[in-house]
DNA sequence: CCGGAGACCTGATAGC
DNA sequence: TGCTATCAGGTCTCCG
């Protein structure tokens, strides 16, 4: 579900919240959230009752927060995951699986139908993600270096976590759109030029998803609860047989035998 | 090691 | 109105 706009919008909203706050207790559902990767209740509870929260940090698409040193939680919101601060009262909602109860008669709440996510005291896996899309050190000629090394489509690319972090289908679609360049092209033959275009629009999607507080097409809500914006500013994705949004363009369309659903215009976007 | 296919889940919606 | 098939903001793992 959530991209990088997403996940820092909660992030956003999370930190000035939590800030200072104690976790009081841990709760699980005793679902397992991720095959072969159940929640560690006793993990959790070691990790945070008791402390208080320093800092909400975003790692790619990872929500970490942490706590007085060296304590941290680390949250995935995988496909359909949602991270909910609300009032204890609140009645929980269906596949509610961690909660963690604060000061104040507040709850942290980690809801997720689809089991795809992450609420764990360790995640292993960021050690392996790559750079930020927003990191200075993310250069074009970094960005080439990167694209030279793989012999996969630009779209593949950019689902990878290895090398730029945080793009997902939807910020993909729109980033090869802005850069006009076609999914299937090989991440191997951007020049270096066409690669700096191509890092120039994931950031430009980004920050407008950013500036939108995320797209909410299904299950995408913020810590609080509110709905994004951005899905009514979408170029090509979701939208096959509408129009490009570049005047007097072509017609957007999906790619077909595709697992996952790849929207371009075929007019503007090159290989 | 790389790249592609399938697996993991539930729920919403489209089409018959 | 049901029923079934398809699809969904993500990653892992298992093959060749």
């Amino acid at each position: 579900m959530p991209e990088l706009p997403e996940v820092e919008t909660i992030r956003r909203e999370l930190e000035p919240a939590l800030l200072g706050t104690r976790v009081r207790s841990v709760w699980t559902s005793g679902f397992a959230l991720r095959l072969g990767r159940p929640v560690d209740r006793d993990a959790l509870v070691a990790a945070c009752v008791g402390h208080r929260v320093r800092a909400v940090l975003r790692r790619a698409k990872y929500l970490v927060i942490e706590f007085d040193e060296p304590h941290r939680i680390v949250v995935h919101l995988g496909m359909s995951g949602r991270l909910l601060l609300v009032d204890a009262r609140t009645p929980r909602p269906a596949h509610t699986h961690v909660v963690f109860a604060l000061d104040g008669a507040r709850e942290l709440r980690y809801v997720d139908p689809r089991r795809f996510g992450l609420v764990a005291a360790d995640a292993p896996e960021l050690a392996a993600l790559g750079l930020d899309p927003f990191d200075p050190a993310l250069t074009g000629e970094r960005m080439h270096k990167l694209t030279r090394a793989t012999r996969r489509a630009v779209k593949e690319f950019l689902l990878d976590q290895r090398g730029v972090v945080g793009v997902g289908n939807i910020y993909a679609c729109e980033a090869l759109h802005v850069a006009r360049i076609h999914p299937k092209t090989p991440a191997s033959r951007l020049s270096r030029a066409r690669a700096t275009v191509l890092r120039d629009a994931i950031r430009a999607v980004l920050t407008q998803g950013l500036a939108n507080r995320g797209t909410t097409l299904r299950d995408y809500v913020s810590a609080g609860g509110a709905i994004g914006d951005n899905q009514s500013h979408l170029r090509v994705y979701d939208r096959a047989g509408r129009p490009c949004p570049r005047p007097g363009c072509g017609q957007v369309r999906r790619l077909p035998n595709q697992a996952r659903g790849t929207f371009y215009c075929p007019r503007c976007q090159c290989r």
